[in-house]
DNA sequence: ATTTTATTTTAGGTATGCCTAAATTATATA
DNA sequence: TATATAATTTAGGCATACCTAAAATAAAAT
């Protein structure tokens, strides 16, 4: 069962859009891998024809993963996460430079490489934007955290995660110091502008983001002391 | 001039044979890169042809490095040295280990990625096997070193280099402590068993070893002192 | 100088993964 | 419900990098 780089990048795709949308569609599909949609049919029907099928796939109607494609987009996942954070760890790369790298290493690297990457840096569960790293079995966290843009002024809250699909908004949001971990008090909605105010716990002034900004950057709530 | 994998390992291969014979052979190439011959004419075909020419390559003859292609050539083997001493000093990977992770690392490291590691690794020489690493702007240091066999009995030495094509080799060396700077002491030549004693530096008793693995031994002479 | 043998090249094929253009099917609109 | 539009699939190609079998060439042996 060894899987092509694109049959890898395939799987990846279809696994994050089943989540989001129960099945992964034809068009979705080609627009995140960036090829025609001619190109991803053939590859659907070669990934459900495959032994084992790694996806259930019906004509015009998207594809799922089955579980032998779920344990293969779960693998190739934790490889990806391990991977950015190790450059980041280990090799100085920035958060926004991170992705670029690790997704053609993923698809090259050994499980040997894998395991020895997570022993140096101690087993971890996030990789650099906070997006869970699946464990060694291939067991994804439950997530609790929300769109920072959903808190209630005067809540306060624990930044775990930025959207990694943007490298621009990344570069953004570190310049503001939206990071995993920052803490943050919720201040105020303006609703006509789209715009949320909020107080990071170590900076003096409050700031005012933007809806989209707000809605890439996810927290916990933490109790007001 | 985006090279495949495949025009890399060619171009790495002709690098050496050519060092070695003066030029690469179909044959040789087609044993070395575990291909068929017929796929290595078309490849030589194809590189010869390129845009620019990356070799050049006279029918029954052979193939040779342009400027170009060793320029090509230096770059991957750059690459794949400085990856497999990342791999031994940073990730615990055994001087037997590296060679295949780096082989299929080397053609997916960014220029970026290669830079961090040499950085990291404070600008390194050498590879685990004691092969030299190109520097950055891909001059290789002249070697003086020769084999270990060739050495006579009372000359002192330094191990600089171990032949890294055989991992089963490698293990052996290691097993007797036959490693880039370890020093040692020719005592005798066996012609009729084709066999070299020595005595290392840090060792209580001498060593006997084989012609084959005394070959596979480099070392520069060391003053008697 | 032939002839034999070994090496190399050519010719024709396969698998992957991409493409465009045309045909089909599903969905939305009137 | 018919028709227009959008999504998807099929059909036919291309490039890469392999393969085998047959033909051509070079090198070695007589
Ligand atoms: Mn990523
Ligand atoms: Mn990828
Ligand atoms: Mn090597
Ligand atoms: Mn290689």
């Amino acid at each position: 069962m060894k899987l092509s780089r694109s049959a890898q990048d395939y799987l990846k795709v279809i696994y994050r859009l089943s989540n989001r949308y129960g099945r992964a569609t034809t068009s979705q599909l080609a627009n995140w891998l960036e090829v025609k949609p001619a190109t991803v049919t053939g590859m659907l029907q070669k990934m459900a024809r495959a032994a084992p099928p790694l996806i259930t796939y019906q004509k015009h109607r998207g594809a799922t993963l089955t579980t032998n494609g779920e344990k293969a987009a779960l693998q190739i996942i934790r490889r990806h996460r391990l991977l950015e954070l190790f450059l980041h760890e280990k090799l100085d790369y920035t958060w926004d430079e991170v992705h670029e790298e690790a997704e053609r290493l993923e698809h090259v690297i050994s499980e040997k490489m894998s395991q020895r990457i997570a022993i140096v840096l101690g087993d971890p569960c996030r990789d650099p934007h906070g997006d869970p790293i699946p464990d060694p079995d291939l067991q994804l966290a439950l997530l609790t955290e929300f769109p920072l843009g959903d808190l209630q002024p005067g809540q306060q809250a624990i930044i775990r995660r930025v959207r990694d699909e943007d490298a621009e908004l990344l570069r953004y949001a570190d310049s503001l110091g939206l990071r995993p971990l920052t803490r943050l008090t919720a201040v105020a909605h303006t609703p006509i502008a789209q715009t949320i105010t909020i107080q990071l716990a170590d900076t003096a002034e409050p700031i005012t983001i933007g809806q989209y900004t707000a809605n890439q950057v996810f927290v916990d709530l933490e109790p007001n002391q």
